[in-house]
DNA sequence: TTGAGTAGCATTTTT
DNA sequence: TGCTACTCAA
């Protein structure tokens, strides 16, 4: 039979390739088996993908249902979407593009029942986790062994990770080790918790998705039929569960396993829906940016592709369209310093543009002000706040940061970090729902049981556990036999009716709309009656924070006019922090160097780069962590368009006492002529003096990784040495001076100082004193009552912005 | 059982 | 510094 194939539209085809260099182009058309795209910072990679979607749809080579687009958070997985949706219209409905643990969610929900659990799982996002394992370790007086929660956390998900249940871990487990054995027992029934909560933590996503695949090939099979083409992002940070869950679904179903099968629009499969070949795969990635390995994600994935298929093809994009050279070449010579990596070289043909714009403050809160003034400095040249970002290593920094952009009435948002939902209000309202759409998680229901307050304490609830589990039943079951259990008729009474509350508005779980079901728990339980009515001044917020919550549900519906509970918890809990990212928001983003990662920004604020902190010093016991935190620089670096500033603090207050910083060891390694210090670490350092090149006369004194490479000699399970290289003689050296210094040097020049002015108002021309700026003269008012601001130029100290209310200043006669 | 008060401890990065 | 976990009185 021949087959006359409709032609594509020659005119879309040539748009589909318009403006891209040739190596883009053949990454858009080629059509194999597997593809590997090693696609450098900012070369363009988003485009390639979404052009070779839309090609593949448009020359016929798929079926939009066809397609499955695996991204790192979901607002890439959004813009993805609509990139493609732009290119060739309506016809790209049907496709998956999500991330791995949504895509994994819609195929658990769906094929749930076939391997005993409800589709109205739940997902416990790490505190949850947390929260039990915590519960366990208590059970088994395992903190005795030294076990943390964050440990068995750790432990535990890296087992995960590497596809290990507790049969296959405790297979290779030494007993003979008492900690392993109580490990063992942790892990034994933090699984078993979680099964009979009918609930799965993050790495179950992926990973029971795999255990579905292998243990019932024909449901492997519908998917296998079904997605052709299998495309994954950032695949350098894809861990071993991952892999293996693209591994099976790029293979080729067997026949038998699709006879009489039913297909996803219900109708049963004919013989010629038998694929011949197995779906062809598609990555992208960059191995320079793989800052995940914490998490499990293995570099070998992409450096082993070309092994693991054995048909592929590797396509390098090095050409860079978004920084400048002189971005470029700080990022390449970083780099460069990372052995055992494929010599890869970003170049660009945009120019050379601003030199890096490099600052030693005296403290985080100097660091944050010179930050806060270049910020208001660049706005006033065009550049918009939300093109502007400030990174940094760990949440903690935030502080600093977030103080002086608050006095300097700057617009920011911080990304990630202590999250909205990670509110404790929240998390009891969302396990109120869940409560309702899971009746079989004890997780949520111990949560809510006592709140609001309802004379619940731990005697009862522990009452309540044992009489649940002494025939088997759950705790939600026991709830409603309190009667029996002879407690006091208050509690008695107190439980009995939140049992009705939530039987009675669990029946319409399915049907209802989320913000409804909110509702009537809310008002039913008088949650929020309650927090109104508090002394504590705080309660008022909380209030607010859940009538957020409620507004939120409102808008999901909104979005999803079909969406039921279950939708929405599921939605929520797998939102990432650059989800949150609002690109029409005129603020500038503070986050992580981690989150950072596939953004990019017009203005980049790369801060604490110092020692200790970048690299921290907790990567330098791990094997390869020096090399990541080297990535994570990297990373940070590339973000930026035009404009890079590196900054660091010479002391950072942690926990209370103040700790002499050094500049870091990857500063050294970026050309001295790329960098334009504003005030070097030496100048810094030496009573104002101008010492600029003091960073390059100190090589060697604390950039020496040589120290670092010498710990590997500890071994699996060694303790990290305590460092007696040359770092921590300088390091020592420092703290020595410093502590010669008399105390007023090391003093912050910018206090945290706040104060409530009341309504001092200001007036251009107003002479005023500032705690820490001195005198200066008021150039500009802007903004009313408590918000306004003044623009002050002052004598000695330049020029800042201030929110009056807070401002530590005093209006001169 | 609750709430106030205090002692002790902790900070790496996250789907 | 800021939070949590524990103690003790009501």
């Amino acid at each position: 039979m021949t087959f006359i194939p409709e032609l594509p539209d020659p005119a879309l085809e040539s748009r589909l390739l318009e403006g891209l260099n040739p190596q883009q182009r053949e990454a858009v058309v080629y059509r194999g088996e597997a593809l590997l795209i090693v696609a450098g910072a900012g070369s363009g990679k988003t485009s390639v993908l979404t052009r070779r979607i839309a090609h593949l749809i448009e020359t016929r080579d798929a079926w939009p249902s066809q397609i499955l687009a695996i991204t790192f958070t979901n607002k890439a997985a959004a813009e993805m979407r609509e990139r493609v949706e732009t290119l060739i219209g309506q016809a790209a409905e049907g496709m998956w593009i999500s991330t791995f643990h949504s895509a994994c969610v819609r195929i658990l929900r769906r094929e749930a029942e076939t391997f005993g659990y409800t589709k109205s799982f739940t997902i416990y996002d790490s505190a949850d986790s947390r929260a039990l394992i915590k519960r366990i370790i208590k059970d088994l007086d395992a903190d005795t062994f030294g076990f943390t929660v964050s440990k068995v956390a750790g432990r535990i998900s890296k087992a995960k990770n590497e596809l290990q249940d507790v049969e296959s871990y405790s297979r290779d487990a030494n007993f003979a080790d008492p900690a392993e054995a109580v490990f063992v027992e942790m892990f034994r029934r933090y699984s078993s918790e979680l099964t009979r909560a009918n609930a799965f933590d993050f790495d179950d996503l992926i990973a029971q998705t795999v255990y579905l695949f292998r243990a019932f090939p024909k449901v492997a099979a519908l998917y296998q039929r079904r997605f052709r083409h299998v495309l994954v992002d950032e695949y350098q940070d894809t861990n071993h569960a991952q892999y293996s869950l693209i591994r099976e679904l790029t293979r080729l179903p067997k026949p038998e396993h699709l006879k009489g099968a039913v297909g996803f629009d219900g109708m049963p499969l004919k013989e010629y829906d038998t694929p011949l070949g197995p779906a062809s795969l598609t990555v992208v990635g960059d191995s320079d940016q793989s800052i995940y390995a914490f998490r499990g994600a293995d570099i070998r994935n992409i450096v082993e592709f070309e092994r693991d298929f054995p048909n592929s093809k590797v396509i390098l994009l090095e050409q860079n369209y978004r920084s400048t050279q002189n971005i470029l070449s700080a990022a390449n010579s970083v780099i460069a310093n990372n052995f055992d990596r494929k010599d890869k070289k970003l170049f660009t043909t945009i120019g050379d543009g601003e030199k890096i714009v490099g600052f030693t403050g005296y403290s985080q809160h100097d660091e944050a002000q010179f930050i806060a003034d270049e910020v208001a400095e660049l706005r006033e040249s065009g550049i918009d706040y939300r093109e502007m970002a400030v990174f940094y290593r760990t949440n903690a920094q935030t502080r600093a940061l977030e103080d002086v952009f608050i006095r300097s009435a700057l617009p920011y948002r911080v990304i990630g970090g202590t999250k909205f939902y990670e509110r404790a209000e929240i998390k009891d309202a969302m396990a109120y729902l869940i409560a309702v759409a899971n009746p079989a998680d004890p997780l949520a229901l111990r949560r809510i049981m006592n709140v609001p307050k309802r004379g619940i304490g731990p005697a009862t609830e522990a009452a309540l556990q044992n009489h649940a589990d002494k025939d088997g039943r759950s705790l939600r079951e026991a709830l409603r036999e309190a009667g029996r259990l002879g407690l006091g008729p208050k509690v008695t009474a107190a439980i009995e009716g939140l049992a009705t509350i939530l039987d009675e508005v669990g029946t319409t779980v399915d049907t209802a709309a989320p913000a409804d079901i909110l509702a009537a728990l809310l008002e039913r339980t008088g949650f929020l009656e309650v927090l109104r009515a508090s002394r504590d001044p705080q309660d008022e917020a909380r209030a607010e924070n859940v009538e957020e919550l409620l507004a939120v549900t409102r808008e999901f519906r909104r979005n999803n006019p079909t969406g039921t509970l279950l939708d929405f918890l599921t939605e929520v809990s797998l939102v990432a922090a650059a989800d949150e990212l609002d690109d029409s928001s005129g603020t500038v983003s503070l986050m992580t160097l981690h989150t950072a990662k596939g953004l990019e920004f017009e203005a980049v604020f790369l801060t604490g780069v110092e020692e200790g902190l970048l690299p921290h010093q907790m990567s330098a016991g791990e094997p390869g962590g020096p090399a990541e935190e080297r990535r994570l620089f990297y990373v940070g670096i590339t973000r930026a368009r035009r404009r890079l500033y590196l900054s660091l603090a010479m002391t950072r207050a942690q926990f209370g006492d103040v700790t002499v910083a050094m500049p870091s060891r990857y500063l050294q390694e970026i050309p001295t002529e790329l960098i334009d210090w504003r005030q070097s670490p030496g100048m810094a350092n030496s009573r104002g003096g101008t010492e600029p090149r003091a960073l390059n006369a100190r090589r060697g004194g604390f950039g020496a990784e040589r120290s670092i490479a010498g710990h590997s000699l500890g071994g699996p399970g060694g303790y990290a040495i305590e460092s007696g290289g040359p770092g921590a003689t300088a390091r020592a050296r420092a703290a020595a001076r410093a502590a010669e210094r008399p105390k007023t040097e090391w003093t912050s020049r910018v206090t945290s100082t706040v104060r409530d002015n009341g309504d001092l108002t200001l007036a251009v021309g107003d002479r005023i004193r500032h705690v820490d700026f001195g005198e200066g003269k008021v150039t500009a008012v802007t903004g009313v009552g408590p918000k306004s601001v003044a623009e002050v130029q002052f004598d000695t100290a330049g020029r800042k912005r201030l929110l009056i209310k807070i401002s530590p200043i005093e209006k001169l006669a």
